[in-house]
DNA sequence: ATTAGTTATAGTCAAAATGACTAGAACTAA
DNA sequence: TTAGTTCTAGTCATTTTGACTATAACTAAT
């Protein structure tokens, strides 16, 4: 489960994209899917995860997390499947590079179609919790590059939780969090006052995962 | 992973409990260690973890959520282990009857031991999820009974948070709730003012597994 | 060169939430 | 009757939040 920042078609703005693939087998042959595999013996949950999301879609997490262990008895209609789900968000610049093909493609989080099994349920779910963790913790910026203005945060803010932000209360907000670095940087070349860029100096989060895979 | 409310035993006050089974067989045969088991092919998760806890402890869970999947390579010594573990809370009067044993013991959560596997790892991220969840939502209600003084409620809050609340401010947050209500019967018996009872009027939570069970 | 247009940024002010505290109400036990 | 205890309502200063105003700094058009 992949979110990524690409700016919608029309307005431009950035919104949630995620890639998915087709199915070539049965069952749900042809609907789109999450990616995914098994695990093997020999590597820990979030190196599948990785290995996964690698394999099917060329793509390096910035942030990679577990949502959750879907177990449900019908969840395919073939045989039982447990499925230990994982949820990452990419770069803007490692987005871009994705390898998409007849069977890989990006769509827009808020207008997919039918997926296969209970895919669609997995990512209401992923998106539920990507909100909370924006509106709590400070996730947002492994959707951005290295830097980036306060409006680019502000915009990733309101592509995820759907509405606009006054900017000058999220700017005083945002620079209340000590894990905010100024730099002496401006972004150049907009139509108007240049902003300055900022980085982002904490660490990513507080999963059991997150310990030195040994 | 349980968690239930029993009187310390120097202040009386209510602290966190956890009961624990021995192994009897290696590997760590004597050790503590959290009670479980493995997924049949014909039970859902929780209805697995359920299970597992009536047939060890013979507790029912009030709450039942999901903690975690543990997949790290080396959990067990002899062999790969994924463990995808819940964590319950179950209520002071169903807690009073659990079948104590030679092999089924209650421990103080902040006095355990050294446990088989990774386990302490597994109740120390169970307790971090605990005092976060209680910090935001209505999840401390599920420790107590149908009816409960405000008093009592800060009483969890102050074992789990293991910080002192005023009782004055404490109890103007509570009622802000609206899923607290008031009723008209008072709890009689102590040496002082009777306080009021409350109910919680609440429902559990937002899991993509709490929904019926098909 | 000047002006209009746009976004960046700082600051003000009222409303709401929080933390520390006071005081009376309502019971029990001596 | 009084002392001791907790329950409960309320005050007040501080902090946080939301709505808003105003100036700064740039580009593009005139």
């Amino acid at each position: 489960m992949i979110f990524a920042l690409r700016p919608s078609e029309r307005s431009g703005r950035p919104t949630l994209w995620i890639p998915l693939v087709r199915r070539i087998r049965e069952p749900f042959k042809g609907l789109w899917a999450l990616p995914g595999g098994p695990l093997t013996h020999s590597e820990s949950l979030p190196d599948a995860a990785s290995r996964n999301l690698q394999e099917t879609t060329g793509l390096a997490p910035s942030y990679l997390e577990q949502l959750y262990a879907f177990g449900g008895l019908h969840r395919s209609p073939t045989q039982r499947v447990v499925s230990i789900v994982y949820w990452a968000l990419v770069q803007p610049t490692e987005a871009a590079l994705a390898a998409e093909s007849e069977n890989v493609r990006w769509f827009r989080a808020d207008r997919l179609g039918e997926l296969a099994f209970d895919h669609n349920a997995i990512i209401e779910y992923a998106l539920w919790r990507l909100r909370n963790k924006m509106a709590y913790g400070s996730i947002a910026y492994h959707l951005l590059g290295e830097y980036f203005t306060l409006a680019q945060v502000r915009e990733v803010y309101e592509a995820v939780l759907d509405r606009e932000l006054d900017p000058a209360n999220f700017r005083r907000q945002v620079k209340a969090t000590p894990e905010i670095e100024e730099t002496d940087q401006y972004l150049q070349g907009g139509k108007h006052r240049p902003p300055r860029l900022y980085r982002f100096t904490g660490r990513p989060g507080l999963d059991p995962d997150n310990r030195s895979t040994p």
